[in-house]
DNA sequence: CGGTATCCAAAAGGATACTG
DNA sequence: CAGTATCCTTTTGGATACCG
């Protein structure tokens, strides 16, 4: 199997792209990434996923959970209870899934210093050019 | 090291997000995970980089490489030549990081089939909800 | 509580023209 | 060729109000 940005397959359209590309951007997108991260550590309620993440409005909690749910990542269970509660958790496939972006999210918070080094470095650099 | 989406820094302004979080959204990116994924194979032209991923306008991959070079992911080789020809290629924290997101595009590429089943089933069940 | 609907501001992104 | 600059459209995302 091979991994290339070129696995390109627009519809006759010419509106959307691959499913491929779309599930990536699906896992890759701001809060599904985090929302996937959080859902590592066990079932949590919509209140409790949106005080972990922080900054989140309801809005984009609630899409992104609906787009992960499409995708059959996480699971959603609603209590036909007063006042409702609703757990989500991941799928085996989420699970999977998780543990990819989980793997990337670690290596991130890993290599930080690294990269904020290679930043003063290339702003230096920039800077130096600047006043010649 | 924990993995948590509540790891958040805000600044005192209230403006940006923690570096961690900055640099992962670098990486998830849209055409930051095609640049890293086709750069895996070896170094490449600007114009060759837009080909190879289609569809992406010049402002975006200029910026896009832009942003991955200061992180310190991409190394840039101007050529001081007419017509100018610039090379890039990946760092060596580049190549960590891309290895990183070339597992998640594979698995997705891997996964995609049963990504497109459970979304027949999501679309199905809510179908059969709205004519009842 | 866990949403949905609506409106609006901000950011991403594309098209075009131009340059060294 | 590999950009930069500008303008414009589309998408994203937040705030608010409301509902079961």
């Amino acid at each position: 199997m091979s991994v290339s940005a070129s696995n390109v397959n627009w519809n006759t359209a010419g509106e959307a792209m691959c499913p491929y590309r779309l599930v990536l951007e699906h896992l890759t997108s701001r809060w599904g990434v985090l929302v996937l991260i959080e859902l590592r550590e066990g079932s949590k309620r919509f209140s409790e996923l949106r005080r972990a993440i922080g900054r989140v409005s309801e809005k984009m909690l609630t899409q992104t959970l609906q787009i992960l749910e499409r995708d059959g990542f996480v699971h959603r269970d609603a209590k036909p209870i007063i006042p409702p509660r609703v757990d989500y958790s991941l799928t085996e496939l989420g699970r999977e899934a998780a543990e990819q972006v989980a793997g990337l999210a670690k290596w991130t918070e890993h290599r930080i210093q690294n990269v904020i080094h290679a930043r003063e470095q290339y702003d230096k650099a920039r800077a130096e050019k600047a006043s010649s």
